[in-house]
DNA sequence: ATGTTCTGGTCGATCTCGTCGATCATTTTT
DNA sequence: AAAAATGATCGACGAGATCGACCAGAACAT
């Protein structure tokens, strides 16, 4: 389904999205129609869900990042939720199965905010605050490019 | 140091980093070399970290997304994070503060591939894992749109 | 105050790039 | 084996990026 010149697509594009059409047909070996229609296909099928820009959060100010398990008190799981949502600095949440029902990160421009963000959540729910001392992985995507997959067992 | 007009910048390119310069001008209100120059220095200044695609996951046939938590045993810690950057479906990795090592985030095309990964490092590590069941939120930058941010307390 | 410099903008010309229609080759279907 | 579908190329034309020249306003020094 996804071919190798696909995958090669998507290599470039994750590495600059705003490469020319032209430029991605060159190391791609096609022309620039056909790697337009590829790109424009890929988009359709949703392998590519869009075409963005990522932003360090320090050079806007956000100097802590934590991670946060957030656990609701009984019945307080869509009002903590919706909490969540609401505040900016939430910049990523999972709901996630066990214990802890929420896993959220949390840029802040300082322990006081931190403190101040997680103080209004605390008499709905049980968190527990680890703060990102370094990202040994920033965020790669799954599966493309040379590392080797890890397979499943063969049960 | 970042004006109205840069943060419509980097809103609009966090929609579509493809957008054209003159597209972009016309929605910031400038001319086309003006807002040229403007995203080439919030690179400089790395403000704009890359531009880049999102993938979907699921589009390349990763169905399950789980976050685990990983204390290495006494001695592997360097050992556990060379494993994990090794390991092409770990797709993030934090380094944190308290009783967990690190927090990261798996892509995977099965239970019995989320197994099997992490009986590579069990025997280093004791983990944590937690499947995510769905994501109230996928990713947003901090700060920036039209969210209201959360004050520090004034201390 | 006033001249200077620096920053950040516009305009217009030129060169590059993207897109569209026509066409062709290859593979799959019937 | 003929036909259809897929996916590529080519060339032309319109749109976009870039570059140099030039201009306005703020900060600064004299």
């Amino acid at each position: 389904m996804i071919d190798e010149i696909d995958q090669n697509i998507l290599e470039a594009l994750l590495q600059d999205s705003r490469v020319s059409l032209k430029e991605l047909a060159r190391r791609v070996g096609l022309s620039a129609p056909s790697v337009a229609e590829r790109v424009r296909r890929l988009e359709e099928r949703g392998v590519i869900r869009g075409f963005t820009i990522e932003i360090d959060p320090k050079a806007l100010g956000y100097q802590l990042q934590a991670i946060v398990r957030v656990k609701p008190l009984p019945g307080m799981l869509h009002v903590v939720q919706k909490l969540i949502e609401d505040t900016a600095e939430f910049c990523e949440c999972d709901k996630v199965t066990g214990d802890d029902c929420f896993v959220v990160r949390l840029h802040v421009r300082s322990i006081d905010q931190l403190d101040h963000i997680l103080d209004r959540i605390a008499d709905k729910a049980q968190t527990s605050t680890a703060i990102v001392k370094s990202q040994p992985i920033k965020r790669r995507p799954p599966g493309i490019g040379q590392r080797k997959e890890t397979p499943g067992r063969v049960s």
